[in-house]
DNA sequence: TCTTCATTTCCGGCGGCGGCGAAGCACCGC
DNA sequence: GCGGTGCTTCGCCGCCGCCGGAAATGAAGA
């Protein structure tokens, strides 16, 4: 198979309406059954289990069978990483349409296990601002300081050590700037949700990566980092 | 519209192998003609034709009509930093796999406007170790020293400067780590073309974007910026 | 003005892919 | 062991999107 047919059938994976919906659902970040994607997807369990098999293939999604159930889950960081670009791309195109949860969106969600929008970025440059990371080769390392902090706060830094990537940028679709991701991003993603600092708003599918800070989450944020929040919402 | 169908729209306009060998092709960074365009992915005129008004419509790419013929490229560094992202997936799920000029493009390759592979990825490490660049929110920025560093090189910082971003990260298919994109990135490409530091092989479609170094071209990269490339090729 | 050439528009044809339902398989609880 | 449930496989259908050729458009050059 020739190189332009392959970057072909790449994008083909995602190139499907039913495929790209489950992918947003998968984006929150938790494994979905494949009952539950086709449900979110619109389609009949028979049509969902064909893309699933084909996104799986492709490698895109990693499966875990339990029982009789098949939990589905975006199959790494690379992979999130290039479906929130591509967001981008969609979104570069169309700037004015609207769509629900648009301005939450762009205000705070989940990009696959950790926070994106105006709060990831803000995070991101709070945390380089106040010198807890500095660059390093392939991303960014913790300083000592950094290190201090961060385990008085809670984060689990040896969980975060033990990723493929410890820190490294991932572009941000909405704010067209990177925001943090790696295993350092996704510990103080766990950590907030954990402590309700930040809360999942209910809902499927897309509605899955809304997250909102709580007043407390706004204060450690504004406290521990630098990062103020301007308070509107949709 | 809803926002699934929204990304599989995106997707989908790479999705197809004759607009990937179109966009491959241009991923060399200079500008094609609508003809050179359809030569290079085997399709007729008409074919084509109907590809790149997909393409400019969706702000892929970017158009300059001149007289009777019309000159296409990559609409933006965004663009390009997707579909460079995007090819690491279709690495990904088949690695194995050997294509013409395999080796070669993952050894030094130009990534739309700038240079990539691990002649790129070693060069935005020397930046970084060497004190020329420090993070910044959003990218990077010079430092002092390093502004006298590259201005004794010859590379155009204000034209570097000028661009939208000035220097920023940008996802290495091959290397799976970033390399420099933005402002500065072209300009020192351009440099390194200029000088003849580097030079660009013969070719056509994705072959465009290969490129290798002189030996003097090696010598400036050790001495600047510490950086070593191994001799090896394909 | 007439010719030439790059590009576009229109058209008919066709292949491939996504869609569903029915049947088969695997696993759980009773 | 037996039904219920989640998922997959299979077969078939309909449609969308890609294709090239012929004719139209528009700009360059003689």
């Amino acid at each position: 198979m020739t190189t332009p047919a392959r970057l072909a059938s790449a994008a083909a994976l995602i190139a499907d309406p039913a495929r790209a919906a489950m992918l947003q659902a998968l984006m929150a970040g938790e494994a979905l059954t494949a009952g539950e994607l086709a449900r979110s997807a619109g389609i009949a369990p028979s049509t969902a289990s064909a893309h699933l098999a084909a996104l799986t293939d492709g490698g895109l999604v990693a499966v875990h069978a339990q029982g009789r159930h098949r939990w589905f889950r975006i199959a790494s960081e690379d992979v999130a990483a290039i479906l929130e670009s591509l967001m981008g791309l969609a979104e570069a195109t169309r700037p004015a349409r609207r769509w629900p949860h648009g301005e939450a969106l762009h205000a705070a969600r989940t990009c696959w296990d950790h926070l994106a929008g105006r709060l990831g970025v803000a995070l991101h440059e709070g945390l380089v601002s106040r010198g807890v990371l500095r660059p390093a080769p392939g991303g960014w390392e913790t300083t000592a300081a950094g290190d201090a902090l961060l385990e008085r706060l809670g984060v689990d830094l040896d969980a975060a050590r033990r990723a493929r990537r410890f820190a490294c940028d991932c572009m941000d679709w909405s704010e067209r700037r990177p925001h943090l991701g790696g295993g350092l991003a996704r510990a103080i993603c766990t950590l907030y949700l954990a402590r309700g600092w930040v809360r999942r708003q209910p809902g499927e599918g897309l509605a899955r990566r809304l997250v909102a800070p709580t007043p407390e989450g706004s204060r450690v944020l504004r406290e521990a980092f630098g990062v103020r929040l301007d308070a509107e919402a949709a």
